[in-house]
DNA sequence: ACACCCGATGTCAGCAACTGTCATCGCTGG
DNA sequence: CCAGCGATGACAGTTGCTGACATCGGGTGT
């Protein structure tokens, strides 16, 4: 690849993010990106699958971290702790990438179809970290259920973090935060059932 | 409007049921499902917005449903086993559409942009859900968390449901049974802090 | 130096999901 | 009988996305 002129898919990549930020995501066209970019359409499709998915890159890289911070805690953690403290390993993730992360969330809180992505990007996180409880020995449907709570601490963790004022909390702080607030107020209230119990 | 010929709108729903199931959600057109259903392309857009909106016509009816649920919960009534019992609400939901919940669990189940609309729905139900909670006096960020876990447990007991041999158990009774898992696996180990508490 | 290969890109044709616009049809109330 | 209105047909156009094939430029082996 000759010298290093920046490179198609990082001139398509800042390309698009300048775009949705100036025209919305619908107000833009995958001809435009790519004008932009100093490419063709075609070359477009051929770095990303679609018009969403310049915006969610790193996101098997972020499923990966969180997998292998959740498989190599000490053993012996009970499951959610687990699930909180891997989320300290993200925090270097999202340091390194401050400015876009802060970009690109507000671009994606302005699109619907943006945000429908980030639904499956979310699901595949829950479903990876699922396989790490389960690797840990945890059962179902508990793996599962854990999973569920552990991204839905990190969605709101998240959502806390982008809308903090400077100096921003730990990412890590936010969502710890989200899973106190479960344990102290979800679980009062009726005995835990041990099995399945009639139905009926 | 005259006599009772099943409406174009039903018509195009069962037409597009149908042809999912045969040909698969990507392999069918909308030209397709309009031409079964005796109308033009035109008028399958102006009763559904797109090509997946047509599964996904009653949820407004089940966010609703489950909203009033957890609103006249008996007050005093834990936060989870308030969304627990909700869910009992919704059995006569897909008692009544038995066979269709069925064929469109199997249709979504394999097409990953069905999957992704369906994740869009779930999203709604949580969203109503965390207000139905705040409306309950239940504070930020735990009525999020806990609308995030009982949704977790909604789509963990449904798939149950929809995997079980017959005679199918209650869909409550599939939810509840997350919802234990978690208060059995995940709540154990450090101590609940109140309060943010140092970060570092 | 030369032929070769290969990955990245350009070019072009085409399909399918939608959308806007206007004409039409059939019923319904006055 | 007509005026109005809601539902539909007809049709053209945009946009996202794909397949197929040509091209180009740099590195490799001889």
């Amino acid at each position: 690849m000759g010298r290093w002129e920046p490179g198609a898919r990082g001139r398509l990549l800042e390309a698009a993010l300048e775009l949705y930020e100036e025209r919305g995501f619908e107000g833009t066209t995958t001809a435009e990106i790519a004008e932009r970019a100093g490419v063709t359409e075609r070359t477009f499709f051929r770095h990303f699958a679609d018009k969403r998915e310049v915006l969610f890159d790193g996101s098997a890289d972020l499923e990966g971290t969180l997998a292998e911070a959740v498989a190599s805690a000490p053993p012996g953690t009970a499951p959610l702790d687990a699930v909180g403290d891997a989320f300290a390993a993200l925090d270097a993730f999202f340091e390194e990438r401050r400015a876009f992360s802060l970009r690109r969330a507000a671009v994606v809180a302005a699109a619907p179809r943006l945000q429908e992505r980030e639904l499956l990007k979310l699901a595949s996180m829950r479903d990876s970290l699922a396989a790490a409880l389960r690797g840990r020995g945890l059962a179902e449907p508990a793996a599962s259920m854990v999973a569920e709570a552990g991204i839905g601490a990190f969605r709101i963790g998240f959502e806390a973090w982008v809308a903090a004022a400077e100096p921003r909390p730990p990412l890590a702080d936010c969502v710890r935060q989200a899973l106190d607030a479960l344990r102290e107020h979800g679980l009062s209230g009726r005995p835990v059932r041990i099995g399945t119990g009639p139905h009926g």
